[in-house]
DNA sequence: CATCCTCTCTAACACCGTTAGAGACTCTTT
DNA sequence: AAAGAGTCTCTAACGGTGTTAGAGAGGATG
């Protein structure tokens, strides 16, 4: 199979999933495509430039998927759904939030936003509320799943009695929250998300 | 001047804010110093528990800050405060976001946590809100000041009518918010803040 | 005086992104 | 068929990175 541009933001995606962005080197890329890294050049200008292409694929899969989603009475119901899939999305691949979130030449992310504040423009919100709600939620959720995704500490998990005493509002908010009923991240997220659009509780 | 911990973090700090995280090697630090690269091993043990040093110097400001303000009635007006010192601090230095959103190992972070839901908790709201507050208001706001530092796309920008073409609602959005009455971007910031602590007017 | 401790040094390792420039190989033109 | 152009990959190298090993200077302590 002849060496290509999307062959190449392929398997650098599948090398990003199992060993994570720091991982990504051209070195190690070029030899899982079996060539050597200066032909890389051939195809992408930089490694920036692939940095984003890996950006733009996952923003696709936020574009196909807010796509998908039907447009209800409330608009902001679409949006709380369209940034539900753009968080499965950046979740979808290992550091996709790092990815997302350090690519500055990314059209996607501005046409998903396009497609955002257009869709909630024709839902009857105000030009600039739709904005306003577009940033907002974007900005959140990229910052949401950058801490989901952030890996643990390595230094050695400090001592559970120490953090109690540091921090007691924190852990018994924790322990607060998981208590009982089954919720969990997914759960947190959307209920920040839906605090943000004004669709509370 | 000997050289310890404190000086080493103080310069690195002026050196990122001259000239970026990405400017800041082990050896370009130390030759700020006046010293060789490996010394700086003997004050500090990697490069990333420096970046950690450098995320709570940063978080500090924003702890700092945070006590400085007096409770008012409403909590959540509390908040929309102290967000907007942690704002500032990560904003107080180049690629201050970056930093803080990058360092794994800052007690200093969840210390601000710590302090926030504390004082919501004392201001009256329910432990579960309190968290979802400050979970919500601490991840947008680092998502947002990754958003404002992140420096101009390299690529030549692209031409204003062909993004008028792709982006008519964004870039429609833009021009109606900054349009007429002097408001900038930490208006917009605010705005944001407060939709999302229900503050919204 | 000898020994330890604290701190800085030189030298080197393996890795990184990137560039220059030499070949292959195919396809088109003469 | 010969010559040339274009496409793609290669080797070799550059200057940079974080990091380690280990030597040595200098003061404090026995």
């Amino acid at each position: 199979m002849p060496l290509d541009r999307h062959r190449i933001v392929d398997e650098a995606l599948r090398l990003v999933d199992e060993s994570g962005l720091d991982a990504l080197s051209l070195r190690s890329l070029a030899g899982r495509l079996d060539v050597r890294a200066p032909t890389l050049y051939w195809h992408v200008q930089n490694k920036s430039e692939l940095l984003d292409a890996l950006a733009d694929e996952i923003m696709d899969g936020a574009i196909d998927s807010a796509r998908r989603i039907s447009v209800p009475g409330d608009a902001r119901a679409w949006l709380l759904e369209a940034l539900g899939g753009l968080r499965s999305a950046m979740l979808g691949h290992r550091d996709g939030a790092r990815i997302v979130s350090g690519s500055r030449n990314s059209m996607r992310r501005a046409d998903f936003s396009e497609l955002a504040m257009a869709t909630l423009v024709a839902g009857g919100l105000a030009l600039r509320r739709a904005r306003l709600l577009v940033l907002v939620g974007e900005r959140y959720t990229v910052g949401w799943v950058l801490e989901e995704q952030a890996p643990a500490p390595e230094s050695p998990a400090p001592d559970l009695d120490v953090l109690r005493a540091r921090l007691p509002t924190v852990t018994a908010a924790i322990a607060d929250y998981f208590d009982g009923t089954g919720r969990g991240a997914d759960d947190l997220y959307r209920d920040g998300a839906r605090l943000l659009l004004g669709l509370a509780n």
